[in-house]
DNA sequence: AACAAATATTTAAACGTTTAACCAAAAAGG
DNA sequence: CCTTTTTGGTTAAACGTTTAAATATTTGTT
């Protein structure tokens, strides 16, 4: 159905053998005959078979991407996070497919039993984890397939991984609050799981506040769904639990969207009577009003960051650096007051 | 390396034909070598490899997913429209891993040449095309390969497709702000393509109108970026073609959370100066301030719809409707005021 | 000119499946 | 009890590549 490397051989009357270490310059050909097979290939129009291509060489060029369908509520179905994720395979599909990689989707909250059908059935490449969780990382750490962490903070330093300086922002974030004057801050955070990004974001938080020579203060604390509806209700008990509250750190812009919606049904001004700091810089960010102070993150940059070292450990190049941490910095807009 | 047909055939005492005929289901064999077959693939963890498999079967369970990314912002490579994709993908996704196919993942906006070379080097087994332009789809027809176009209204009786009733969703959007009293209605919309959603939802707006008598004025509708600068920027140039416009019609809620932004800048409230009607019902819309009045779409239904059909395309079922429109309803919220 | 060395090309096996065609044994028909 | 049919299983070719090993051709050396 299809034209072959036979095809291609007949017609221009050489070996498929021949063909083949030319597509694959991989053997000294006379100039003519390379001409010849080249121009032949274009006329005919002739693709390898990746098919086939994987079973002889055992490498597809496929590259797997977990993302996390975690997030997703369950009663609607709808994803959270998502700009994030979108603009992550974005970032890696830029490298990827430059490298002549396809990429195949899949939900990283499946089992490892799944991941594991997938990679021995597909035979991959490599594969980019977004949102680990431990039992995952024990399966595939018997593997011997590449693959590259992003946002885990899985204690683990033998393995690959990029992400953001997580708790550098929740610093410079927490300080700014400070510097701006204030003292009562307070903490609306995602789930503060161990290996998880919120954590390391807290951890920031927590020694802004120790150099200031502030103490941590549970009921400044709040751990709510990273939602828009995780803001707008977490917001409300974190309030409830501290009502003198003058500037918040709301760890993700997701979150900060709630809980602008509900300050402002409860008729709380921001930034006049209550600041309000954010993370990721999300491309609403700047579209909210008021438009979000926030810690800027480049997931697209984060996304082809993981991809380019996939594509390096695949091909065996030195790596210098097995955890890539990609800078963070503040953005001050209209959400955070001096007082 | 792995375990392969070979193996498991050894162990169990039978021809590797036997063993295939097993995980096929293809032929009659006796329930003691069935059973004694499945309990060694159990025992030896065998899988078989889908590059051999798609091989011999020329057929791969792999279905591309095309992906438009031409909405990205080109100085920062962010993507606008962004949480709609991965909806949708993850709808396709749901119904795709239920039958055993895998996802490969592609920017639409890519040549059709690149389209081609992915769809022969992979052997996929099927296409869903998000945001068409008519060259790839001439391409894709000259093809027999099942593909699903998603969101095009490319003139085209004889292909498959599924939408929602954006006609019908403009029409009852606008019809809601007559109802509700308004008269001099604005239109700001993505680029008016004619084959694209906008176009419909205009159509819609229009029919509305004309129903009750009114005439479209031009200078009532302004033509903008689907984004949130675009909303941000173009509801000023709108407000100044006429500023005697009591509501308008933004025709996709990225769109809004620019315009309530501008407003607010503007110091003009909504509802109470201006009433704003929204399209899409993106989770945020409903976190914003005010929330918005939007009509709503399940994008996530849109997903795996487009997947389903795709899946009986491909196994030659019987297929009723060719194209598939989804409907559509009013979400009232805070955004519109009586008058 | 003869031989060795280097270079260019081909042959054939392998990758892991499926499946048409074939065969043996058991069941059915007369 | 012999012949036909059915059932259960095997053999071997095919799918489209790659690549080690073998062979043929050219180039270089003496």
């Amino acid at each position: 159905m299809c034209v072959t490397i036979r095809d291609v051989a007949r017609k221009a009357g050489v070996s498929i053998a021949t063909v083949s270490y030319i597509i694959n310059d991989k053997k000294q050909v006379t100039p003519e005959t390379k001409k010849k097979v080249l121009d032949t290939i274009k006329e005919l129009n002739y693709l390898p078979n990746y098919n086939a291509r994987g079973l002889a060489k055992q490498k597809t060029n496929l590259i797997g991407i977990l993302i996390p369908y975690w997030n997703t509520d369950q009663q609607t179905g709808i994803m959270f996070d998502n700009p994030f994720y979108s603009e992550l395979v974005r970032g890696i599909e830029r490298v990827t497919s430059k490298n002549n990689y396809h990429l195949l989707l899949v939900g990283s909250n499946q089992k490892p039993e799944i991941i594991h059908n997938l990679i021995v059935q597909r035979y991959l490449d490599g594969l980019i984890v977004i949102g680990a969780y431990s039992e995952l990382l024990f399966y595939l750490k018997k593997t011997d397939l590449p693959f590259i962490l992003v946002d885990s903070y899985l204690q683990d330093d033998t393995v690959y991984s990029v992400g953001i300086d997580d708790r550098y922002g929740g610093y410079i974030a927490t300080k700014y609050l400070l510097e701006s004057g204030h003292r009562r801050i307070g903490l609306l955070t995602g789930e503060l799981l161990d290996n998880g990004v919120y954590m390391e974001r807290f951890k920031g938080y927590r020694r802004a506040l120790e150099e200031k020579g502030l103490r941590v203060d549970d009921k400044n604390i709040y751990e709510t769904e990273t939602s828009f509806r995780g803001g707008y209700e977490g917001v409300d008990k974190l309030l409830d639990q501290n009502n003198s509250l003058t500037g918040i750190f709301s760890t993700a812009d997701i979150i900060s969207v709630g809980v602008l919606k509900k300050l402002k049904e409860m008729e709380v001004s921001v930034p006049d009577d209550l600041s309000l700091i954010s993370f990721d810089d999300n491309p609403f960010a700047e579209f909210l009003y008021p438009a979000l102070t926030t810690i800027n993150q480049s997931i697209i940059i984060k996304g082809s960051c993981a991809a380019k070292l996939l594509m390096d450990v695949i091909n065996n190049k030195e790596i210098d650096e097995k955890k890539i941490k990609l800078p963070v910095k503040l953005i001050k807009r209209d959400s955070v007051r001096r007082i």
